[in-house]
DNA sequence: GCGAAACATTCAATATATAGAACACCATTC
DNA sequence: GAATGGTGTTCTATATATTGAATGTTTCGC
């Protein structure tokens, strides 16, 4: 894996079969592990490699990927029959991306920020309870850096954006606590600690993690309002826990301030 | 429109139901022209205008929409019943442009060439004949820029870019013809006359439009090889005609060594 | 250069996704 | 406050997408 900060980890491929089964449009199902699959390879597939991978009948697969060539979101090298993503993922992305300002208000806030304190900044986004997703990213540019990417998605309760999502979400307990149960943290606090640790994100505006979910890393986090109700997004803040020393302080009142200021031009309350 | 470099506009809607009729996997076609149609509303759509604008049954819809919520390609508001693009498009493109090496390797080039020039400089993907995609775009940040957007798409033949992908494509004459025909410039030129540019790319290694594609703007492109065969990738620079003047030339000369160099990189033939 | 394995692809029977009507649920409007 | 027009959603018969075996087609080993 080319990732230092870790993703999740794939899913089970045999999950394709359960949730074939119970969708009314299978071949959707079919068609998005196929996407997922061939975006997961680091070289072209061909029909029984993907079929056998995901447990599909070959032939059911041939034709999926023949509509997903045809509309341009996967490619066929006739030559050596085989299929990889194809460019037109990139125009929904971009699409996806235009659509919520968030996206691009954010990015000269993540910029001055990383450009100031020397960390990676990124903007993210909640979906739901299951996952977020990292949306911006800016990067200081000098020394060592810890990196993702944009499009990269982790567990939705994890680490200090995870105790934003948790503490402003107004979520029953016994949810939070199912989700809480499948984290997977260096150094996992105690759900009642975690809790603890929620109120007092309430009480100050952010959240912050120091080394509990990767070992020396701290991460800050402040929710963005978009409306009234729940937060969809939050500005972060990764860097060396050692390194970062007294100017936590400082970084901390930057992002609530930034973050403060991009719920204004968003039209979120407080 | 919010593009200032026109894109090609959405083709008529109801050639879904064509699309549909042939497809051995029709869900597939539908499931698509449905993320395309809400990558191009700029606001959440419900169940009836989706299925209205697309000619699709109703109830099909439905089934479909909630396939591709369950796949997170498509976001639900339980509250006002209506459906947008969901964040896992960006997990996909992100992706593909991982899996290609001249992503990552063509935007330092471009940073370098669009300070150096004060141009808006693009990294373009060709898709067969149909189209070409920008897969990395870097600005100067100072003054007027013209711009658009990664994941914009254009016809394969047009401009500069559409010369190299021509003149180095060695497609029979016919079939060059059939989709010159198509093309929309500002200032068309006669097929023979671009058949004599094509010959000129090929001796230059590069291509020129100087306000033919669109007016007033000049646009010189060089492609970059990845291995034997067609190149699919070109290095892309646009400017306002009047303000390059005499730099034209540099530009040229720096945009073709740019190009040599990431094709030696990518492991291209001369 | 031959045989055989592995592959992509086609084909026909059937399980099932789909179409269209019926239903339920809001909002407005009279 | 009943009626109307607009939603989203369920239901069921049928057209059809899917399946698994059969057929070409390539690739590999000997």
């Amino acid at each position: 894996m080319s990732n230092p900060i870790r993703a999740r980890s794939p899913s089970p491929v045999r999950k394709v079969a359960a949730a074939v089964k119970d969708s009314k449009a299978p071949a959707i199902t079919r068609a998005a592990a196929i996407l997922r699959l061939l975006g997961r390879s680091d070289r072209p597939l061909g029909v029984q490699a993907i079929a056998k991978e995901l447990g599909l009948v070959p032939s059911t697969c041939l034709y999926v990927l023949r509509a997903l060539a045809e509309e341009e979101l996967v490619s066929f090298d006739a030559d050596t029959k085989r299929y990889a993503l194809e460019a037109g993922v990139l125009t929904l992305a971009r699409h996806w991306l235009r659509r919520d300002p968030f996206n691009d208000l954010a990015q000269p806030l993540l910029d001055r920020l990383a450009q100031r304190f020397g960390l990676t900044m990124l903007g993210v986004q909640a979906v739901g309870l299951d996952h977020m997703i990292v949306v911006a990213m800016a990067q200081s540019g000098s020394g060592f850096q810890l990196s993702t990417q944009i499009g990269s998605r982790f567990p939705a309760l994890i680490s200090a954006t995870g105790r934003c999502i948790a503490a402003f979400g107004d979520y029953p307990e016994a949810v939070l606590k199912a989700r809480f149960d499948q984290l997977r943290w260096d150094d996992p606090p105690a759900f009642e600690d975690w809790m603890a640790q929620l109120r007092q994100t309430r009480a100050q505006g952010f959240a912050v993690d120091e080394g509990q979910y990767i070992a020396g890393v701290t991460v800050v986090s402040a929710p963005v309002w978009k409306g009234a109700g729940r937060p969809v997004h939050a500005l972060v803040a990764i860097g060396i826990g050692a390194a970062l020393g007294r100017e936590l302080g400082a970084l901390q009142d930057a992002l609530v301030e930034a973050a403060g200021a991009l719920s204004g031009q968003l039209g979120g309350g407080a």
